[in-house]
DNA sequence: GTCTATACCTTGATAGAC
DNA sequence: GTCTATCAAGGTATAGAC
């Protein structure tokens, strides 16, 4: 009966990220280290792939908790057992989204020292991400304003860090000369927005892959910040 | 009991504009062609008003038809003497909202001929409009999904139409060698995404007003399509 | 063209057995 | 920790008087 639990794991990558990275309470962890039969997903899983699926689908307000149910294989009353409400479940899929980006950028910004290689990186990674997980990203981006006061200012930390990540990096490129800009916020904000913008529409198995639009976008990134004297 | 209309007339020009482009049914000039007391506003208009705010704020899924009604300050029923349904009452806020969007980016590409200008003043009053209609461009951009197919498809056709726009300028100004693009549909969904991520975030009374920011992206738009050596 | 009243359905969340 | 059954509230849309 509810058994119907979709195989289209898209998110999963993710969200086991997300339990190393601790964004996921440790359930899945606690699992193996005690030995437990290991099922192919557990039940708090699947139930975060369901809602991951069933908000990029629907929309956070268009999404059913027996929807999410259904998806999971598990009765609408299930639910509750792992999460208090439907905004929670949210809020665990918006955290765990959030922090899966942040550490995406900081990765790129730290791989480089130089100023041009580093805008490069970031937009690259920050775009490759969000065309490969546009679902995710969906929620990420729109849903923000369905969350409770409380989980909306954990959300507005996690971006508030991306953006500074992304202010420094041109601020350094402009102390050294490399880079040319006349209003770094504004620029910082132009960078991170094409990158966001892509999970509005992008589909895998579109015209374009997730890596050349990632590297056409780096590409034009480094065209909009670099001193053209120099170039 | 239903009077309490708001006064907050923020999309009152984009929907009489939308009139006169004969977006909506012309009910408002034939009040007019006949004579009839002109009230400030007429329930058309007021309900439409209302369906951006209800919409805007939350979500086509978030809103309900009362919700609307109360807003334009008469009784659920009411609304159906005017609309078929919610989602009609989507499709011509949507409707209208694509139609000055294409007009504002056409009349952008004819007033110049010269491709360079002519990527700044695209970039620059798309981004604006964008920034100065962001309640209605957030359901121009967010709520394509729930409209029904053939609703979806005749806005599709607009937004194709704004694409082939873009890519337009960017051949000409390739072919005069003016401009240098590697990818030009690329590029093309990259200088829109940037005005269009605008209504994710922006809100009147922010850092940044409308014009400076579309002054900020038409100059960062400049910078990723132009030739290096030319410049 | 507007109202009051309401039909009929789906919603988020809970109770209590197993 | 999962189920079945259900609650109270609120959803879209309609009926029929004025």
């Amino acid at each position: 009966m509810y058994a119907i639990y979709s195989k289209r794991l898209l998110s999963m990558v993710l969200i086991v990220d997300a339990v190393n990275h601790g964004a996921i309470n440790n359930s899945a962890i606690n699992n193996s280290a005690i030995g437990e039969t290991m099922t192919a997903v557990t039940a708090r899983q699947r139930l975060l792939d369901a809602a991951v699926e069933s908000f990029a689908d629907k929309g956070f307000t268009g999404t059913t908790t027996r929807d999410i149910a259904a998806r999971a294989g598990m009765s609408p009353a299930a639910v509750y057992v792992h999460h208090a409400s439907k905004e929670d479940l949210l809020f665990a899929v918006s955290l765990a989204g959030h922090k899966d980006a942040i550490a995406v950028i900081e990765q790129a910004y730290a791989r480089s020292d130089d100023p041009v290689d580093r805008i490069h990186n970031m937009v690259f990674d920050f775009t490759k991400w969000h065309a490969e997980h546009s679902r995710v990203g969906r929620i990420v981006q729109y849903e923000f304003g369905a969350l409770v006061p409380e989980h909306r200012r954990a959300i507005a930390a996690i971006r508030n860090a991306i953006e500074d990540c992304m202010r420094k990096a041109l601020e350094e490129g402009i102390a050294t000369k490399v880079l040319q800009i006349d209003d770094i916020p504004g620029t910082a904000l132009a960078l991170l927005s094409l990158g966001i913008d892509v999970v509005r529409w992008f589909e895998p198995g579109g015209s374009r892959n997730a890596g050349e639009l990632a590297e056409l976008y780096a590409g034009l990134a480094v065209r909009m910040t670099t001193n053209r004297q120099a170039g």
